[in-house]
DNA sequence: CGGATAGTTGACTACCCTCAAGGTATGTGG
DNA sequence: CCACATACCTTGAGGGTAGTCAACTATCCG
């Protein structure tokens, strides 16, 4: 949160600066009427404190969240009280996209720092989808993006070494706060506890701990006072192993023109 | 592959017998006219042999392609050879659905036994799902399923233990096979190898090895000739903590009548 | 200044990995 | 039918990554 948190409810006039509304406009390229109609859908702006559960595993869920400013995540538990973070929300993030189409969240979603949120009828928002088909698309497309980073962090959790694991983790946020405006090169405010950072990783705390010492022993990053430095950005990627491909930031259009590329890089 | 393999193009009359149609029929609850709509997408299926690339990671695709017959996989490859498989695909399913909004495959997808794999062009699927918005809907929620699924499997490979987690796999691969009629609780024909199941899991092959021995000495399974027998379903679901909701295998209207039962669970 | 939360460090343990050898099943050619 | 090859699975030994427990330190805040 630079320059502080504004947890207050942004005033009306201003919907369209939301950064949900502002990442479809320049991700799925939607016009003035596209982001108006659904600017009518917004709900009015909610503000939650740090660690506060906005939704439950298995509630019925009439509506959908985006996180306008703050941290947050989504999770699941087992019986025993391990959890596991599935995705990392900033803002402009749909929090809970599965119940659009399920009616039910499939996992719990909660702030990790103070958070203002705004909400949409599902039901709502699928017409939009119909009488609208470019915001159709640019729900499903948003949809098929949230599964290609899950499938990535699967490719973490199974086959990635902690220390290749936590860089990759980084690299992640590093480019996802570059696209809204909140991270540079050399770094970004990471509020991320490493007992948050281990549920994200499947690990334990303490070896998350171990793994940063790791890192910033050789040089690649710093930490202080809940930010995080990147001293080499390129070296912390190829550690990681990181294309940020599958983030998809560069749009719908995205991509598209760079044919041949892939074939190249296998040759 | 109950029966036997029938590996030859389906006769020209039977698309609508097509996996994937009875699927989305049964589950979408579409109708004859959405069906045959689909149905007339369908392209000429293709044999593929065990062990064969359909669509490598990066390749430029056009199209989507359903798995008709046999057993697949897609996987993510790291640059030192490990790799990580992210979806386990059976007949009915979609195997590349990214390739319908990025134009371009995720992830490299491939069979495992020998199969038969029908396409359909990403536009023109995307254009029937504006003139017929019930299809369109259908593949929304055959995105949002697929992410249920990753997601859980991030638990998996982020919380379980091994045991814990080759239980979940086997409960998982008993209710998605149970759903198309290929088990029953007593189990089903197992084409995996121990390797590419320590590709699922993230794990060596040699402690999937050790794992099965593990489930195998307790009485919950057994392994014969390709095929798994489950001694006791209840039991192997307890150990692996299954919850099937996430497979939302009741379709699009199924669960909303059960409301409360949540809150009731964590009361 | 006390209290709470978060992070670090050390010692010990356990889960899982690697290497290596042996065993089993299936298929092929003589 | 047998010898052989191949692929897959099993078992053992030893090692490394990561987990647990515990104590200590740092930082933030009222």
């Amino acid at each position: 949160m630079p320059g502080g948190a504004r947890l207050t409810p942004a005033p009306e006039g201003a919907w369209t600066r939301h950064p949900f509304l502002l990442r479809l406009g320049k991700l799925a390229g939607l016009g003035e009427g596209e982001l108006a109609a659904l600017a009518a859908l917004l709900e009015k702006e909610r503000a939650f404190g740090a660690r506060s559960v906005i939704v439950h595993e298995g509630d019925k869920v009439g509506r959908i969240h985006v996180l306008s400013e703050g941290w947050a995540c989504r999770y699941k538990h087992l019986a025993d009280g391990r959890r596991q973070i599935t995705a990392v929300l900033v803002p402009g993030d749909v929090m809970d996209l599965d119940s659009l189409r399920f009616g039910r969240a499939g996992e719990t979603v909660a702030t990790i720092t103070p958070c203002a949120v705004a909400a949409l009828g599902s039901a709502a928002v699928r017409e939009l989808g119909l009488s609208h088909p470019r915001i159709g698309e640019a729900m499903a497309w948003l949809g098929a993006v949230e599964n290609a980073a899950l499938a990535e962090r699967n490719v973490c959790l199974g086959r990635r070494s902690a220390r290749e694991h936590l860089a990759h983790l980084l690299c992640e946020l590093q480019a996802r706060l570059a696209a809204i405006g909140e991270a540079d090169e050399s770094g970004f405010a990471l509020p991320l506890t490493q007992e948050q950072i281990a549920d994200i990783m499947g690990l334990s705390s303490i070896h998350v701990s171990r793994t940063f010492m790791d890192l910033r022993s050789e040089g690649l990053i710093e930490l202080q006072r809940r930010r995080l430095e990147i001293r080499n950005l390129r070296e912390l990627r190829r550690v990681a192993g990181f294309r940020p491909d599958y983030l998809h930031l560069e749009g719908m259009r995205g991509g598209e023109d760079a044919s041949g590329e892939a074939r190249a890089a296998r040759a």
